[in-house]
DNA sequence: TAGAATATGTCAACCGGTTGACATATTCTA
DNA sequence: TAGAATATGTCAACCGGTTGACATATTCTA
């Protein structure tokens, strides 16, 4: 049976208010008394329950991430460390994986409203605007810009510049930019944005292609790089909108043998832990995904606290060159 | 302000009780009634707190997993699936990274008990056996077993035995086991028992390397590596523990031009969907990640609904051949 | 028509902790 | 010594939902 404050008040010789008023460091409280009771909890193994301390105090101190699949190498890191950091601040995290499902998102929002989340860190973006109003909750967005919704991004224009015009300088004439679906109105697709812009300025031939919507998987992107490989052979420079887009590209020019970087080159954006095991090693658009999970819960947590927070938050990125440039 | 039980009851002109029964199932309550009190909660937006509810049910639905890192491809791919199996029977997940640090472990498991976590799921193993004792709580181990506690493992003999007569059957004369620590008590070290018997019942020259404890990053890996295939250049057969450290290894070998699979083939284990990523495409012994993370849940669902449930659950493994042998 | 079945209401205790308002006791300070 | 400061207790309402026990009303069935 499970042992509550009454048990500890009891075996202390103290009340209920005033064990309440040690565990929550209110009024006052004699040294004697709270190690007394500090004391007692150890030997009562007791845990306060948080449960009734979240309906009480109205607050969970639980954060929902929503992110397509934490099984993709970007969301994986960024749930690592958004959880690191909630931590910090007392938070813990309630992971659901969407699969970029309209459906499903709307489902955990409605779960995670109902379990009184503290707030929502939305990663995933297939919900109408018109759903988020009815949230009433702190939010933070990852690359969608919500009016009245703080959201983080990297700077993605200048980073598919970056990539853009490093393939143009190292001499590719014709250039793909393959990335998912540009469907959903992100900030992401600003990277196709600067990728036509700059092939244009410069007078420089170039096509783009995209997947489906909830495409996440190996074999989709390989089977639409190859036949861009194959209906556009003269390709010599690929921009990925993602490492793991990148890595596909990398294993389907090596079965075509096209050498990297001699006759393709290649750029990913992200810079996951993976991009530097790759063979050879991917260059890429450096997201700052440690930087950008920290944001995330200071903006969450000001939000919580009722403080003003930046809507707009952009963080740069940087050029990582390594070996399929 | 929340709309509550009570606003319902209200505009549906009826009774908590009866806004309860209709909510819970329970009792009598007509059509007409029961879809009132539906439109009335849809028309107020009105989603049930879920937290008054779990304090008075006693009973949270939530599932705290405590991994060591959810950025490691292996259990990132298991916290996507055990999330998504949770879903289905009605729990959430709460998402613990330990990074292998036992005070860490320690901490969240007082943190989801606190919470009132229906079970846990510990996949992540540093704690005392003792410990798990004040717990009192459903729980089911990955790959540690200790008394009294469901886990779950695949058959780590067997596939280290495929892959280990596998190297040998290629022709391989000194191989290498690459594993993390072997001095946590866990099923995963069955890999280099089977390793080293096969080893030398066949009259095979051998090598074992390990990673300290909490190690989960490429450089240190890399390190790792490195040194062993300096110090041991015959080496021509890698069996790694875990696809990761087999593909730093694959990274390695490339850089110490080594050819794969001509001077070294390399094995190894989780087949992770990174591994078909990888040039050349990884031989690996796969472990069934979907299927335990449903298992996971089964046995842990079984355990909050005081069914009895099997204590051993080995799952099988399978060899799978691509280019690195 | 009597009794059973269906349907909803009344009532209040319960889950485990929090907290305001005030009372009471003790110690400290000017 | 009076008043302030420190320290703990008393009391009960509160958080939002659940539920048992019973009452009351209506409808159905033999």
């Amino acid at each position: 049976m499970a042992i509550t404050l009454k048990d500890v008040a009891k075996k202390a010789g103290v009340t209920v208010t005033t064990v309440s008023r040690v565990l929550n460091n209110r009024g006052y409280i004699s040294d004697k008394t709270r190690n007394k009771v500090y004391q007692v909890m150890e030997e009562l193994n007791y845990q306060p329950n948080e449960i009734a301390r979240s309906l009480s105090k109205k607050k969970s101190n639980i954060i929902g991430i929503i992110i397509p699949t934490v099984s993709h190498p970007f969301f994986s890191e960024l749930a690592f460390y958004l959880e690191a950091y909630a931590y910090q601040k007392g938070y813990k995290i309630m992971l659901c994986n969407s699969q970029h499902d309209p459906k499903k998102e709307k489902e955990y929002t409605e779960m995670l409203r109902g379990n009184q989340v503290d707030g929502i860190i939305m990663a995933s973006h297939t919900m109408e605007v018109s759903e988020y109003e009815n949230l009433d909750l702190p939010i933070v967005t990852f690359d969608r810009q919500i009016e009245g919704i703080p959201y983080i991004s990297s700077d993605n224009y200048k980073g598919a510049s970056l990539a853009t015009n490093l393939l143009i300088d190292k001499g590719c004439k014709k250039l793909a930019y393959i990335s998912g679906s540009l469907s959903l109105n992100l900030l992401a697709n600003k990277r196709n944005e600067a990728f036509i812009n700059i092939a244009q300025s410069r007078n420089v031939d170039y096509i783009t292609a995209q997947t489906d919507m909830n495409v996440f998987n190996t074999q989709q992107y390989e089977g639409l790089i190859r036949n861009l490989f194959k209906d556009h052979p003269d390709i010599d420079g690929v921009f990925a909108s993602s490492d793991l887009i990148a890595a596909n590209a990398i294993k389907v020019s090596e079965q075509l043998n096209k050498r990297i970087p001699k006759d393709i080159k290649i750029i990913g954006y992200d810079d996951i832990q993976m991009s530097s095991l790759l063979i050879p090693e991917l260059t890429t658009i450096r997201q700052p995904i440690e930087e950008m999970s920290s944001l995330a819960i200071e903006l969450l947590n000001k939000q919580i606290n009722d403080n003003d927070v930046e809507i707009d938050n952009i963080l740069p990125v940087a050029l990582i060159e390594r070996q399929t440039t």
